[in-house]
DNA sequence: GACATTAGCAACTAGTTGGTTGCACATCAG
DNA sequence: CTGATGTGCAACCAACTAGTTGCTAATGTC
């Protein structure tokens, strides 16, 4: 199933810490630059950068340029498909799992 | 919020494919040892065992021991913090994303 | 045009990690 | 007891990764 593929990456992409507070700072914000989030950051603005290339594969976040700046912005489309293996794997167990991803699926229309 | 510290280790342990693979192998059996996962596997018993001690770690399986066995058996409720995360980050995200759309919208005309 | 700011790219480093081999210990069957 | 099977632990290795520095190109401001 093509969905796992993109788990795949999706999980990979929320492994690491530092790009879940990038995706948690581009939601509070909509939309921010690399530079602009690596100024409230301890990191370098190549770092972010490369964090947010990484969101980019996944899926989770899309770039718009404007001038001489490129902004990120979230695209939580992909994160239903790691909902929808846990929720499979998971299931048997729990259906609050379920709803969950119900809540989330409707979010994104 | 603890389930944060907890969403971090689960994203953690699910980050890669071989974990993910075990732990829905597991599901299928319900119960499993390292050296029999190991046997339908490309790997050797210790990386099995390896992966499956940071599934343990993250929670996600436990262990019975039975006579010179030890049975694995998948124990997904930790899944539910990760999803958690997912759901406010992505449930924010709207919000934001939504708000974004219609500045936009308005800016534009 | 001159200057400042932003993005993009490449090379390098330190740390992590998934996997291996090798060996010692434990348990069961004959 | 003996041989077979299974677990536990440690050292080692190759690959990957997150971050850095250093540079060039593009865009905006005066």
């Amino acid at each position: 199933m093509a969905a796992v593929d993109r788990a795949d990456a999706v999980f990979a992409a929320l492994a690491d810490g530092n790009r879940r507070r990038l995706l948690a700072l581009l939601g509070e914000r909509g939309e921010a630059s690399a530079t602009e989030l690596a100024r409230g950051l301890p990191v370098t603005r190549q770092a972010v950068q490369k964090q947010l290339g990484l969101l980019a594969d996944a899926g989770l976040v899309s770039t718009r340029r404007d001038g001489r700046e490129v902004l990120y912005r979230p695209t939580p489309e992909p994160m239903s498909d790691a909902v929808a293996w846990m929720a499979e794997v998971g299931g048997q167990w729990d259906d609050r799992l379920a709803a969950l991803e119900r809540r989330l699926a409707r979010s994104r229309g």
